[in-house]
DNA sequence: ACGGAAACGATCAGATCCGATCAGAAACGG
DNA sequence: CCGTTTCTGATCGGATCTGATCGTTTCCGT
């Protein structure tokens, strides 16, 4: 038995059990504990498993980190930090903004809590725990003072946003200053586009509830058409994007939307 | 059983009951009182748990669990699960129910999972998470089909309550076939009532959508009136207690509300 | 408020586990 | 065929885990 054979083996016996113990492999693989545990070093060098006392376990990453455990698969990261910084520049305490659901707004959201005084209206839990839900240290202080956030109501899609007649209903009540929407895809004739019909909608009412209607959309969104059009190019007051945007899109969209932002990928 | 393992298993429970009792873990694991004490240290001290006195509590901060959620004593515990059992017998698939947001609701919520082709309204984020939240550990197989989660929108209370206009709007327009009202107080002037004002008005609106009013109070809950009363004993059709209620108090509440039903603590 | 019962934490002893070290065996290359 | 490298097993002192004991604290019903 070769030693790689043994370390395939025990890695497949924590993968499918969760834990073995030390003596468990001695008997299974028949060598001395000492082998095993130079075998679990490896392993656990390698990040494959955790060594623990008396055996070796599962790897948990589902550490005690950020709630974005999603965060590293999302795409065009920094991107979406240039773009959020920009955009976040565009509010002024004491507004009433609205935020839809996305990965791009919520990396904004995190920026909107440092403005005083905001009103944030959201069909996101996600994005609401970004307020609310105070997670890690308890480091609540230096939270930005007097802002309220409402959520819409609604059913949760797949993507997290609460939609339905619910959350339209509760829409047509409100009245924002602005209202920062995450889109799928932006296209020259489709316009601003969501692969989910009832969010699309949902979303709909949002911009129909804001005065200025401000788009955030990294540059891989950019010839991306989704099942529903959300709205035309033409509705958006701001689009802020990123400098990865090709310039035939920036013709197109200089000459459609009210301003084009374009952020610094640099940061 | 490895030291992880064992720790593991703990946090899993706490975080699908809400609360622990060491001498439950005692049994669960067959290990010594100690042995539990000092694996409950360990998951204090990573923060991934709160120690109470008699066991352990889910700690509020974590994106899954929302703050103003406290179980301080381990006292009513397991007469919220009594309670919840039985009142989860009152519902049958394909009824529409709300549920008020609340520690004995909240465990009643992981009952109702398994009855299919519910629809659920509610006001609470944490019970909306028993639903569709489910990311710790990708145990989602076992879901009943069919089930719609209906989330009213609003403001976020201390204990988790989404209230105000928008929450009592949402519901005005909804007709269910039950409802669920978790109380902090019964008594007999007083009625059921709760400490938080706008929540009063909510599960008002929320009483209103339903047919029938299903109120869930453990037997520590008689004698004690919040500042707001949100309806009178009359309105119960039904309340579901336990068999710690006082002679006095069932004498009372059973000439006033519909039906009262006592679980058994036993369990 | 009081008293009994349960829960708690400090401490100790026994068992187990760990890793540094050394020696022997097998594989490898010239 | 011999020296070198790599892997394995054995030993042993130290670290860690577990269960039991016991005095103290906390809780809860009366």
């Amino acid at each position: 038995m070769l030693a790689r054979q043994r370390q395939d083996l025990i890695l497949e016996e924590v993968r499918t059990r969760g834990a073995v113990k030390v003596s468990e492999l001695v008997e299974l693989l028949d060598v001395s504990d000492m082998t095993v545990r130079r075998d679990l070093d490896v392993l656990s060098d390698k990040g494959l498993l955790d060594k623990v006392h008396g055996g070796a376990a599962a790897r948990q990453d589902r550490s005690v980190d950020e709630p974005g455990f999603e965060v590293k698969s999302m795409r065009a990261l920094s991107e979406k930090e240039s773009i959020a910084r920009s955009a976040v520049t565009l509010v002024h305490p004491g507004m009433a903004v609205g935020v839809s659901a996305g990965t791009t707004t919520w990396t904004l959201a995190h920026l909107l809590r440092d403005v005083p005084a905001l009103t944030i209206v959201t069909n996101s839990m996600r994005i609401a725990d970004v307020f609310l839900g105070w997670q890690s240290q308890g480091q609540a202080p230096g939270r930005a003072p007097g802002q309220t956030v409402v959520l819409t109501g609604g059913i949760r899609t797949p993507s997290d946003a609460l939609v339905g007649p619910v959350a339209v209903h509760a829409l047509r009540s409100l009245h924002l200053d602005a209202v920062f929407l995450g889109v799928h895809g932006m296209d020259e004739a489709g316009g601003f586009t969501t692969p989910n019909l009832m969010e699309s909608e949902t979303n709909r009412a949002l911009v129909d509830a804001a005065r200025q209607l401000i788009v955030v959309a990294d540059h891989t969104k950019w010839g991306v058409v989704g099942l529903s059009t959300i709205v035309g190019l033409e509705a958006a007051q701001v689009l802020v994007s990123d400098s990865g945007l090709p310039q035939a899109a920036r013709d197109v969209l200089s000459s459609r939307v009210g301003r084009l932002i374009l952020a610094e990928n640099a940061a």
